[in-house]
DNA sequence: CCAAAAGTGTTAAAGTTACACCCATGT
DNA sequence: ACATGGGTGTAACTTTAACACTTTTGG
């Protein structure tokens, strides 16, 4: 991590991003894997994206550059919701020493601000954050993480179910530019842990003015082909 | 402030608490106003009581210990609703020079993690913080405040006014052991900044069976007596 | 008896939930 | 022709919003 050496950074508050995505069939989280450096530390070896703030950098600035160099785009969508600053939260030695080994800082406890991010799966999003590799794993199948990950994105996907009823307009910044019916339905279910009527499901999102039909048809499927929409973002209002 | 002396404090993290309360009439928040050691700072001498962070303190930890020194009670009710880390915040000297003749430590930016606390306005409220007087202050006319805390205390305005809709019973914190169903009205109309109907307001707070009416009812006024009510927190259910 | 606030019910509109059948396509 | 998922409407129920008159008390 030698983009890390020699800048300022104040070791005692972290900005970790919750990204999250969806594939057309599963919601998915971004996560760190360790690289290679430390082959020594076997376990913890995934973590969230994120790192030191930086000193004189505002917070949602700090994750907006974290995000936004993963995805490949310019202003995603992210806030932050909540800050974890539990002594024990750098308990675990070998998670501190992979931190101080990457940033050649001696490190305490750290207070971390997590953001939540939503953002489209595209092959611009990098494969690598701070020399880690970053790779997209099954909000259903995350392993087990350094540090309170873990706890961060089980607060996260509350928050993200939390939205999906009070801003479902956020959801459409996970889809591709032209998605089905399923694809979003697929979507809000992953996302609220239930299933959703097809039919009522079809008639709210459907009569948002920001969702609008496409005269384009799914093709090369053994039934009926699905109509695409695409989401209008400057239709939503306030 | 001695009594900060000689602890460690980690000097880059601290916990700012927008503590609620409502004295029969209006909405009020808990301000400390700056001790008279450093007189010669004319302005912005009021501020939201908070501190730094204590090394292997929690942040709930340190937001519950400022809270209820200051109510005088056990277990107030309080959350976590946002961390403040521009780098402006600590843009005015005099700020600055505030915090750093009352911690001895040369302060650069600091982040800070915002509560909500909402209290029953009692005689065992304190009255100093830190050294510092503390005094309640109606929402409608609150000052310039040092920092970004004019801020902080808008978007506590703003969350108080999200929670009172999801979760009304809360709202009852800051309420006496008795109160009559217009105190209870003139407090969400204040938190909601709108008039409510009263027959509505009454339907619906009266159906919930955390609100247990008593045989009770006002005395020397020159109309028709209010009936008291309380409010009975083990009924709340999840 | 007057002034002031307390207390109380109905209706309309909007939103939410449950539920079943025919259609288009590929094999 | 069959298997698969696509697409569509209605009725019951729940929630919210609007709205006015009679009662009680003190002065």
């Amino acid at each position: 991590m030698d983009n890390l050496k020699g800048l300022n950074f104040d070791p005692h508050v972290s900005v970790d991003c919750v990204v999250l995505g969806y594939d057309g069939q599963q919601l998915k989280v971004l996560l760190a894997t360790k690289s290679d450096e430390a082959p020594e530390l076997e376990y913890n070896n995934v973590k969230l994206p994120g790192r030191l703030l930086r000193v004189n950098e505002d917070l949602d600035e700090a994750a907006n550059n974290i995000v936004s160099q993963l995805a490949g785009a310019r202003h995603p969508y992210m806030h932050q919701f909540r800050a974890f600053g539990s002594p024990n939260r750098t308990a675990n030695p070998k998670d501190v020493l992979w931190l101080e080994n990457a940033t050649k800082q001696k490190i305490g406890r750290i207070v971390t601000i997590a953001y939540l991010s939503l953002i489209r799966i595209t092959n611009r999003t990098k494969s690598a954050f701070n020399d880690s590799p970053v790779e997209w794993f099954p909000v259903s199948e995350i392993p087990q993480l350094a540090f309170d990950h873990n706890e961060i994105i089980d607060a996260a996907l509350r928050e993200v179910q939390r939205l999906s009823q009070m801003r479902p307009q956020l959801v459409f910044e996970m889809l591709p530019p032209r998605f089905t019916a399923l694809q979003m339905r697929h979507l809000f279910e992953q996302i609220q842990r239930r299933e959703l009527d097809a039919r009522n499901f079809a008639k709210l999102v459907l009569s948002k003015p920001w969702i609008v039909p496409l005269d384009e048809w799914e093709t090369g499927v053994s039934h009926r082909s699905a109509r695409y929409y695409k989401f209008q973002a400057n239709k939503v209002k306030k």
